[in-house]
DNA sequence: TCGTTTAACTTTATCGGTGACTTCATCTCT
DNA sequence: AGAGATGAAGTCACCGATAAAGTTAAACGA
């Protein structure tokens, strides 16, 4: 049915090669032929097939994409712009939720090593780098986003945690906040970093954080951390001295939080300050507006597929390379105690 | 590097058709050389070139998909589910984001007939079916997703959305409301039938729309609709005849319709209530939890990835068929009038 | 004038599998 | 014992492209 180099040589009087070299932008073809063969190929909507061309080149045209949750908006962000990145150059990507199981992730990886894709970008869910190892040894190159390993020397593209951790923290404390507590999350480069930036930025004022005011997004389940944030703030309102500002993980468990503190009836931001991360669309509509550290998850994201293209056209391995976003922080009701002034408004 | 059928067959002495043979199960092997064959297979972590095999066989044992928008969470649902049914029986998925373009979602759809998927599933942003018949030119099979066209014949999984409409409205008529008005999306399928689920509802108890109550949802930049219903929504409050509840076309309209509504300094629900459609996940945080009417994406995509399997396996075209899932209404406090008793709570 | 370039193609081999046939030894049945 | 059936391999051609090397004729330089 479809159109194939064969019948347009045929058709012409040429051979498969010459005809294959047009497509290719070969230097050795006169330009009366490449017009004749190219007109040709516009008239049949000729589009060669890629598994003949994967078979001898050896490359897909094809990259992974590994998730741990397409439905946060978050990763879905990265997702669309990697995805619009690529298209551009002619790749396509595949794309795969591991639904933050590191097994299932090892699964969806090998699905990936196994159609051959030219680059993997992931943010991962795992918690050794075993696997990374398995990706190596099929001499796949791979980027990770998002999420880190300190004993893994690769690609990186993501946001700088701890500059998170200290924007949202400094800003809780240019709001008055004296007794700012930490929602954090998993064991991940992620969160690990964002609660340094928080132990940095109250360092810097001589404060350490109170007891019990550092409490972990328990893993009840829902992957985004709402409930987990629900849990971890009636945990920290019960504490015995009640925080008076607190830096959320991600924008869902900043959410649960808010539920939590709004149930408890006390009042965000006078009562408690709240402050997320992510800066997740539909911020703006929400009982209380959230204020929230925005990754730049659209930078990210294109930032990512622009190394993993160029990664892909070279044929040698380039040296890793680390990229950091800066992140902004976006004030809204949720953490803005004064009218103006003080609060920074963009 | 990666071992090949070749590889496997010299060290065993076989040649490469009888691994091929084992590889696919065919049945004249012996007991003793498949278990040689597949004891070294494994301890070579061996993975056929999908790339050659595709080449042979004609069949990419990939699926493509397109939506309209990956950061709406009604598709990523849908991509999500769609994912991880297809992951299942080997099948890995190509997911391209149109931005609601028509020209950008035919682009993409090129792309995907390049790369010769053996299904292509899709939400379509077109408002002409040319682009089907392009598809069908090639001969790949297609699943439309969500939105119909009234004269294609296709494939289709998605919810009735006539049932939405006349879920939805009958639902505030029975909250008392007597002044329903609603915000209606873009001329497709979805908002079409919604539109007269909605008219048939009210004509089921011999009423009219006002003049005025049914209104456009600008396209106002915004793919989702936030700024679009809130415009609607100011549009409707100043209507001669104010409405006191309201159907959504979907859920982003209805938070910018509530948004709107809040801001003219009116309650919701007691002044108007607020329906509307797809039950977003985010919907218990808002200002005003938000009553919905659930499509059931997640069973959509489960539906459409099986039957794209199934279609996929058959080389045979198979007769155009349609699955519609059953809406479900989800009452929240924007369309709760009465504590208990009229309101239904599932 | 003759060897050397150069432009513009063509030939040949190959990528890693699969499908359709063929071979050959063993087994079964009359 | 011989014909046909069966089981368990192997041969060969081919899928649609690309890489590398080879061919041919015109152009060029000394």
């Amino acid at each position: 049915m479809a159109a194939r180099l064969k019948d347009i040589a045929d058709e012409l009087g040429l051979s498969v090669v010459t005809v294959s070299k047009v497509l290719r932008d070969h230097p050795d073809i006169s330009e009366g032929t490449r017009k004749r063969v190219l007109k040709r190929m516009r008239e049949l909507n000729y589009q060669p097939n890629l598994a003949a061309r994967s078979l001898v080149t050896g490359r897909t045209w094809t990259l992974g994409l590994v998730v741990p949750d397409l439905l946060h908006p978050f990763f879905a962000e990265i997702a669309k712009a990697i995805s619009a990145q690529t298209r551009k150059h002619g790749y396509s990507l595949l794309i795969s939720s591991s639904d933050e199981d590191p097994d299932l992730e090892i699964q969806e990886i090998r699905q990936l090593l196994a159609r051959r894709v030219d680059v993997i970008l992931i943010a991962s869910a795992q918690s050794s780098v075993d696997c990374f190892q398995m990706i190596e040894e099929q001499k796949t190159p791979y980027v990770l986003i998002d999420r880190r390993f300190a004993d893994l020397d690769a690609h990186f593209v993501g946001v700088d945690d701890e500059a998170v951790g200290m924007l949202a923290t400094s800003h809780l404390l240019e709001q008055q906040c004296s007794r700012i507590a930490h929602i954090r999350g998993p064991n991940v480069s992620t969160a690990i970093g964002r609660l340094e930036g928080y132990r940095l930025a109250l360092a810097s004022r001589g404060i350490a954080p109170l007891p019990g005011h550092v409490i972990s997004l328990g893993t009840s389940g829902d992957h985004r951390g709402e409930k987990g944030g629900y849990e971890a703030a009636k945990q920290l309102l019960a504490a015995e001295i009640r925080p008076d500002g607190v830096f959320c993980f991600n924008d869902p468990s900043a959410l649960g939080a808010m539920r939590a503190i709004l149930d408890a009836g006390l009042r965000i931001p006078e009562d408690v300050a709240v402050v997320g991360c992510g800066n997740l669309s539909y911020s703006d509509f929400l009982r209380v507006p959230l204020s929230s550290v925005d990754q730049g998850s659209e930078a990210i994201g294109k930032c990512a597929a622009d190394l993993a293209l160029r990664i892909a056209r070279k044929k040698t391995q380039t040296r890793p390379k680390t990229e950091f976003m800066s992140p902004r922080m976006v004030v809204r009701a949720s953490s803005r105690r004064f009218a103006d002034g003080l609060g920074k408004t963009s």
